[in-house]
DNA sequence: AAGGTGATGTTACTTGGTAACATCACGGTA
DNA sequence: TACCGTGATGTTACCAAGTAACATCACCTT
């Protein structure tokens, strides 16, 4: 037999997860995430997770790679939004309906820490900056890259909100191109 | 004479501004702040302000104040893009040009801290929402108030970021109009 | 059989942040 | 003049996040 149970990372997740959900995150020490997470110790967190937050964001690298790619592979004549239009696509075709349940109970817990909502917005930034800079790479003026850049974000992001609030049973894609779309509505609103 | 001096607010901002510059945001202690503050203790800082970061956005608050106040009294007949303008105005006259210098300090620190960054990405976002919160109270739909926003806090921070980063003399409410006309127009060729 | 590797634990420490209680100049009031 | 309440501060003691250095020990390779 092993001497630890493989999966230390992810049932550090489960556990942290867990315990925010019951008993909020601030009253949650890591020492006790690590516990319940078959035993182990703060000093394995610390080894797995920068601090105490990244245990809900950890894995996130990945998006800002998606849309990065998404963009690099869009042909050169496309507009800056059609750029974004795929890179949204491919993120959010990333999500499969299963991880739903999990983006639920993500999206409570983050709602009542003042924290946790500082780091998503951090991530946040991070996934628009991700998408700026391939538009740019791409030959998109600076400005024009952030703004689109911007509202793919907030598409994601709304989308993903909506798709974990509802009960029906539509994709996360089927959400981004709906919200994607009324955005660039509310563009043409604004003057 | 007094038991104490006047002013330990500023006195602990400034002993902040002058350490971190110095030495580094996370190479510098709560202690040594409220120390050099003229022998304050930790305790004092902790009354003062909720946490180590905030002694750099303190006073903030009134920023998004200004923008709502600005947009309440906007005629009814503008446009969001016309009503978030006016905002950016207000808010960019409220700095004299002698608050230069500080800033100009204070992006330099920040621009150094990931932490730092994370706590300004987080008052950006407050900013942007009491725009949106101002435009819809002032009928302005769900989406088209937050984008609007979105495009006058951007407006407003690359506006500060090139106040603060050049040496002419212009001030902060010319540069605020200039990126904000940027803005606009590049808005126009994202599509 | 020996030695290296990797994920873990142990111990000890610094620092951010909180709570409870003590101090004492000042300003007013009797 | 003597007293009292108040407000900004200090003191002490504590908890939890995060770091560093060193120890352990199953497993794999040679």
């Amino acid at each position: 037999m092993a001497r630890w149970e493989p999966n230390a990372r992810e049932r550090l997740v489960r556990a942290a997860v867990e315990l925010f959900a019951k008993q909020g995150y601030e009253a949650t020490t890591v020492n006790e995430i690590a516990e319940r997470a078959g035993g182990l110790t703060k000093t394995t967190f610390f080894r797995h997770f920068a601090d105490k937050r990244e245990v809900l964001f950890a894995g996130q690298e990945i998006h800002g790679r998606i849309v990065a790619e998404a963009i690099a592979e869009a042909p050169a004549s496309a507009t800056p939004l059609e750029m974004v239009g795929l890179a949204l696509d491919a993120l959010a075709a990333s999500f499969t309906q299963d991880r739903r349940e999990i983006g639920r109970r993500l999206r409570a817990v983050i709602a009542h820490s003042a924290e946790l909502q500082e780091r998503s917005a951090s991530k946040r930034v991070a996934l628009s900056e991700a998408m700026a800079d391939a538009l740019r790479t791409h030959g998109i003026s600076e400005l024009a890259a952030d703004l689109a850049a911007e509202l793919g974000a907030r598409a994601f992001y709304e989308a993903f909100d909506r798709w974990t609030s509802s009960a029906d049973p539509r994709t996360l894609l089927e959400y981004a191109r709906v919200v994607f779309d009324e955005l660039k509505t509310a563009v043409s609103v604004l003057e």
